[in-house]
DNA sequence: ACCTCTTAGATGACATGTCAACCAAATGCC
DNA sequence: GGCATTTGGTTGACATGTCATCTAAGAGGT
């Protein structure tokens, strides 16, 4: 591939984009492996029920979940399905709009969340924050904000 | 949480965390998106294509594939499976080890791989190296190296 | 040759995520 | 009020990933 042409893409910058790739990649499976380990969560119930830890006593709509979490509607819904069965949600009638329900976190929702908490924040730490340079802290933060902000406004 | 804890993880830390996984994600699934439209295929067959076209003439041991694009055995042959069912790749006899065979890309998968390669590099490019720094760039990349490491250590 | 241990892969069960189609309540407008 | 439209969610079909388990072929030692 031509040096001239657009989109051309040299070896460095494959290599980050693969590398940065992969890193995720495998920090997100020993995150899950962990999480779920020490607290019987995956991070994907984890996440859903921390923002309804964060919201209001009466709970969240399905709705308002994904927005707080970017998630989309289908997949907030699906969610909500297994967390349901498996006990850590529960969706309660709602009284302003009966088309859909409040999502509230059970008793045992919350002694999972609150026991996977300590020791999720101190894995994040671990293998990641504390592997990085403040300088590079600032470069990710930044670049990841600039890099999602396009993506919203391209679609 | 206290600051002297030593998982103490503190809001700064948090968003960034938070928004390095959620760029990840979005930029992942646009990827995805424009890639299955362009070339119909995803990001997981484009990645395993590419390893079997810069490899050897003869095809590679799934093994060797797993190796070379970071996936454990059973994700390698449960794709593999996928992708000859979609008729990307075809498992061929091996001669030094009939435990497993030799795969290679059709002419189907080379074509779809082609198709897609330009496109894909296009889009990576604008949507993610192109909203780097230089210096963002360098960070990114020693920072992903150092937790990639840390990771496998660790296990 | 024979028996054991290791290794390469395949498979089944299950969690997760995406897309498209569907449904019913809410809203607007006449 | 009555009816079309929008909106909030659910569902089904299907691709993807993980883990545990299974199978059969290599390799080694006797």
């Amino acid at each position: 591939m031509p040096a001239t042409e657009v989109s051309a893409v040299d070896d460095a910058e494959w290599a980050l984009f693969d590398g940065f790739v992969l890193m995720h990649a495998e920090l997100g499976r020993e995150l899950d492996r962990r999480l779920q380990r020490d607290a019987g969560i995956s991070q994907a119930d984890f996440g859903l029920m921390l923002a309804l830890f964060r919201g209001p006593e009466e709970g969240l709509r399905p709705g308002a979940l994904g927005e707080l979490i970017g998630w989309e509607k289908s997949r907030v819904s699906h969610q909500l399905t297994r967390m349901v069965g498996r006990g850590l949600v529960e969706r309660v009638e709602c009284d302003t709009d009966a088309r859909g329900s409040m999502i509230v976190l059970t008793r045992a929702g919350r002694r999972a969340l609150l026991g996977g908490m300590r020791n999720h924040a101190r894995d994040i730490r671990e293998l990641f924050l504390d592997r990085l340079e403040p300088d590079e802290k600032r470069a990710i933060a930044a670049a990841s904000a600039r890099v999602l902000g396009g993506l919203d406004v391209g679609r």
